[in-house]
DNA sequence: CTATGGCACGGATT
DNA sequence: AATCCGTGCCATAG
């Protein structure tokens, strides 16, 4: 019982096998996508089936996911998490010209309609028929972000319509899911958003401001600036800004801005998600709901046709043949594999992680790579390539990067700037550092510093408390 | 003398 | 093997 170690990572027989599961793994669902789909034009040996079928029993279902069966008695189990993979497809709009593609088949879920279409369908109901030109018009003029490529204007000369009927019907846009799309930018974006927003929760005060006049310092998260703009404290504006950031959306078609926190750097977004999360019910003790996207998950497979003509096949073509029969029948079960490991990695990383899920950054818990290869029985390598480069969306619409839920320091730096925030006077490092401590997060006061400027926060000198007195305008 | 930022080392990650 | 990250040490600014 001492070597036994190595032996069930040996179970794919060949090397190619394993190679291929290897780089599949490492493949977000928007790339196996098109990877998939390439295979599909040119290997005859594969194709694809109508059917789909419960991820847990294998009956047909028609939707994705756990059929009804199963998921009542999951659900049950509230520390489980319920994972399964999904065959959803994602989003990807190509350039987004007219031509509303009439020939489109049944829809997998719901969330496979396009952007245009989707929201097109929630505010049909109010348009006069010249205005549904006009909705077309826009609503296939968005860019992946969900913002409008051409200008009002433009879309009204075009139609020879005035301008204020365009603004009407985008103000209809505006306002449907996803909120503030269709708008002209970023900023507009927000706006929309905040004023939906405003009808039910009340926004810090100068919110809207920031918006207008702030955008650029909001975006380089120099709160300071934005501070200064709009003449309120520097907390004041970190205040406004974490307020943007955790219910706004610049880019609305995505399902939310990257991050709140982490300097600048933090560029890039993650527009579609690899897995998504939800929650079952809005109760503390809901089971969570993990879908793993895998594009064309259960529906390809190697066509039984195909394989019984191999023996008939003509000499000449016989070789070609039997190598297309290969490649697909490798294909299909690299993809099985690689859906089996990113499902017990969720399983367990959504069990680790819980709370992180459920109440945010605060409670993640600091977890290494090495740590889950380990209790999951499988190389750090292979942890290493699952977790590179995907996007979960967490039930709270946001999307995170999967590499995330390793942060080491996350729930550190999460409760320094909670303490800069809440601060009377502003704190020095030591001395933020002796209050992290007492909380549980034992870091030296260098490293303070550090996470203070990772953050974008100035050091205590700068970082003036105007002394409340003279308010605000 | 105190508070910070720069540089570099050692361990963890990729 | 190459990189990233938390820290300690040290110089500098106030």
């Amino acid at each position: 019982m001492l070597l036994q170690t190595q032996k069930t990572s040996l179970r794919p027989q060949t090397t190619a096998h394993l190679a291929q599961t290897m780089s599949l793994l490492e493949l977000t669902s928007a790339e196996l996508s098109q990877k998939i789909e390439a295979a599909l034009a040119s290997n005859p040996a594969l194709e694809l089936t109508e059917e789909r079928r419960c991820p847990y029993c294998h009956r047909p279902t028609l939707k994705a996911g756990p059929c009804p069966a199963c998921k009542a008695p999951l659900a049950a189990a509230a520390d489980q998490p319920i994972v399964f993979v999904s065959p959803r497809r994602d989003f990807r709009r190509s350039g987004g010209q007219l031509e509303e593609d009439s020939d489109s088949p049944e829809e997998w879920t719901a969330a496979a309609e396009d952007l245009p279409t989707f929201v097109g369908r929630q505010i049909a109901p109010e348009l006069s028929l010249e205005e549904r030109a006009l909705a077309a018009h826009l609503l296939t003029s968005l860019d992946e972000d969900g913002l409008l490529t051409v200008s009002l204007s433009e879309v009204a000369r075009y139609h020879h319509v005035p301008l204020a009927r365009v603004e009407r019907v985008q103000r209809l846009i505006q306002r449907a899911e996803p909120l503030g799309v269709g708008s002209c930018s970023p900023q507009e974006a927000l706006l929309v958003q905040l004023e939906v927003l405003a009808e039910t929760r009340t926004p810090p005060r100068k919110t809207e401001q920031a918006i207008r006049l702030g955008m650029d310092a909001l975006s380089r998260r120099a709160y300071g600036e934005l501070g200064r703009l709009l003449g309120v404290s520097t907390e004041k504006a970190i205040q406004i800004a974490d307020f943007i950031s955790e219910n706004l959306n610049p880019y609305p078609a995505r399902a939310y801005w990257g991050d709140i926190h982490q300097g600048a750097a933090q560029q890039p977004f993650y527009p579609e998600p690899d897995i998504i999360i939800s929650r079952l019910s809005e109760t503390d003790d809901t089971p969570l709901m993990v879908e793993i996207v895998s594009p064309y998950a259960g529906a390809l497979r190697v066509n039984t046709l195909f394989r019984q003509a191999l023996s008939e096949a003509p000499p000449e073509k016989a070789k070609a043949w039997q190598q297309d029969f290969e490649e697909a029948a490798l294909l299909v079960k690299c993809l099985q594999q690689r859906d089996n490991t990113l499902v017990r990695l969720m399983q367990r990383l959504a069990t680790l992680q819980r709370a992180y899920i459920l109440y945010g950054d605060a409670h993640i818990i600091p977890l290494t790579r090495a740590q889950l290869a380990q209790e999951l029985e499988v190389h750090e390598s292979t942890v290493s390539r699952a977790v590179a480069g995907k996007a979960v969306q967490l039930p709270n619409r946001k999307i995170v990067p999967l590499a995330r839920w390793f942060d080491r320091s996350l729930n550190v730096r999460t409760a320094l700037l909670q303490i800069i925030a809440e601060e009377e006077q502003p704190l020095s490092d030591t001395q933020i550092a002796r209050l992290l401590a007492r909380q549980g997060f034992d870091v030296a006061r260098r490293t303070v510093a550090k996470y203070r400027s990772m953050e974008g926060i100035l050091p205590a000198r700068l970082r003036h408390h105007p002394t409340r007195p003279n308010g605000h305008p």
